[in-house]
Order: structure tokens, then C-alpha cells, then sequence
DNA sequence: ATAGCTGCAAATGCTTTGCAAGGCC
DNA sequence: GGCCTTGCAAAGCATTTGCAGCTAT
């Protein structure tokens, strides 16, 4: 089974680098402009992370950087569409964007909402029954809810 | 390991009458109102459902009962808090809320926004880590989307 | 009688969109 | 230059809330 974490890993020392962040863009065929450098720079420059749009936002506006929110949330989509991002549908109306894109799983701390990665592939999924006809599986999403104990 | 769908069937008859009903919502502490027996008896007076506060209110506007939206958004939320419903989040600004509160998972067709029972316990959930001290698992949500062919 | 409910409309929170101005190739 | 992007403000949706009036017990 191939697994995506491999690849994620090899791209990191590049993804580190302005050059880096540039280069990915022009790859998923978005052109580099200053918010979307910045953006991506914060996005993948460092570990694997969960953002919200506002989130972002914050912190880009706090670095020093002019960005509007509706640019954070189009830029958000665009690096989704492109596999750079994964969405994740926890709860609530907010949106959270996972960095990393390869199978994996999370901790969801209810009181908190606070998200984690489960590290790996440690989780393992038996018993699905057959999909519907006609349809083939794209994704589980696996949440484990967490509460204080 | 306990499995909450026994329990439920148990009750199945009680909840298709009106009676049923209004035990149901006195045994939760609710006032049995009239539009908190009507919708009752919309969720639970058949089989297991997925129903959004939008979808609910308008079966129950189209049967002739007279309730407003904000009531049926605070009647799932006081449904969900006295543990008649549970709330799934899948995706987008959406709430789902799902009548079968038992141990089960989701398939969720992407195309079409439709959500479907895994029936029973098929799905078995292996290689868990431990969850963060101070912490416990209070549910695990499996959602298997599914896309067209 | 009174504590609890309901309905309306306004408010909220998150997200998307229209469009004029600006920036990248 | 021309097309893609951005920013702002306005619009959009789903949901929540304040409060006056109604209702179950």
C-alpha cells in the first residue's frame, strides 16, 4: 500500500525555501504572488499543521503581511484543489485545513476543539462492507473524540 | 461490549405511537408540546433517519403542522443533549442529525450530499493509540465517502 | 400560577462573491 | 498588454438569540 507521508517527507527540505514554496505553486499552476508565497510559506515552511481561514489569516497579518481574509479563504480552496490541502469536516461551521494530505487520522479534543494528527497508519480500518454499486471509496475519515477525562 | 441498537429496537413500538412519544420526551424532561410531538413522531416514528433542521422543518410544514424553524433547531439540539439524536458533521455548513444514536458508522455519498447507515457493527477499528493522559475516548466517528465510478 | 416553550425577527458567524484596481508573465 | 489575483464591501447561508406572548402542568 503506498503511502503518502514517504513523499511528503521528501519534499520537506524544498518546501522549506522561498524557492521551495515558489516552485510548488507554479506546479499545481498557481502563480506565485506575494500573498500566496506568504501563505505557503507559513503552510508548509514548518511541521504538518491544522488551520482555520481565520487562523491563518491572524497569523500572516501578525508576521507583517497584507492579506485580506477573503484572499486567506480563496487561496485556502485553491491550494485544496490543487492536493496541497485537505479539508476536514470536524463540527460546527468552521473549516479546518489539514497540511497533510497523505492517510492518516485525528484526535479531535471536544472541549478544546483542538485537533490532532494520529501519527502513521497505526489505525487500521476491517470489516467495511461493499460499497454501494457503482461507487468506489475515495476516503475514510476516521475521528476519535476526545474528552477530559 | 454494550451495543446500543438492542435498546433501540426495544423501544421501536413505543415511539410509533403518539403516547410512545410523548413518553419519550417526558422521560427526557421535555414538555410533550404539540410541535415537539410532532416532530417527534416525524424522527422517530419510522425507521432511522438523517435529517438536516431545513429538511425536518419542511416535512413538518408540508404534513400541516405549524412550527417555525428556530423551533426545530432548538427541538434537535434539546433532542441531541437528551441523547434521542446525535449530530454528525460531515461537511460544509450542514447538520446532519442522525436518529440512530447506536454504536454505527456513515457511508457518504460526495456527489450527491447523501449519507447512509453502515449497518450494525461491521466496522472494526484496530491499532488505536493511547489517547493524550488526562484524556478518554468519548466516541469514534467513521465516515467512508463515497464517490461515483 | 408559573416555569417552560414558541415564534418572529434581528443578530451572528463563517464563508463566498462581484467588481474595480493592481500585479505577474 | 492581457490575463490572473487581490481587496473591499456586500451578499449569502446556516444557525442562534432576545423577547413578548402562549401553554402544559
Amino acid at each position: 500500500m503506498w503511502h503518502g507521508r514517504v513523499k511528503v517527507e521528501a519534499n520537506k527540505d524544498m518546501e522549506r525555501t522561498h524557492a521551495g514554496v515558489a516552485d510548488l505553486l507554479r506546479k499545481a499552476g498557481l502563480r506565485p504572488t506575494r500573498q500566496r508565497m506568504a501563505l505557503g510559506y507559513l503552510l508548509f515552511g514548518k511541521e504538518d499543521r491544522h488551520v482555520t481561514a481565520e487562523m491563518l489569516h491572524e497569523e500572516a497579518v501578525a508576521t507583517g503581511e497584507r492579506v485580506s481574509l477573503a484572499t486567506v479563504y480563496n487561496t485556502l480552496h485553491q491550494f485544496k484543489r490543487a492536493g496541497l490541502l485537505r479539508e476536514l469536516a470536524i463540527e460546527g461551521a468552521k473549516a479546518y485545513f489539514d497540511t497533510n494530505t497523505s492517510n492518516h487520522n485525528h484526535f479531535y479534543l471536544e472541549r478544546e476543539g483542538h485537533l490532532m494528527d494520529i501519527p502513521g497508519d497505526t489505525i487500521r480500518v476491517d470489516g467495511l462492507p461493499e460499497p454501494p454499486s457503482g461507487t468506489r471509496i475515495s476516503h475514510i475519515d476516521v475521528v476519535v473524540r476526545l474528552s477530559k477525562r
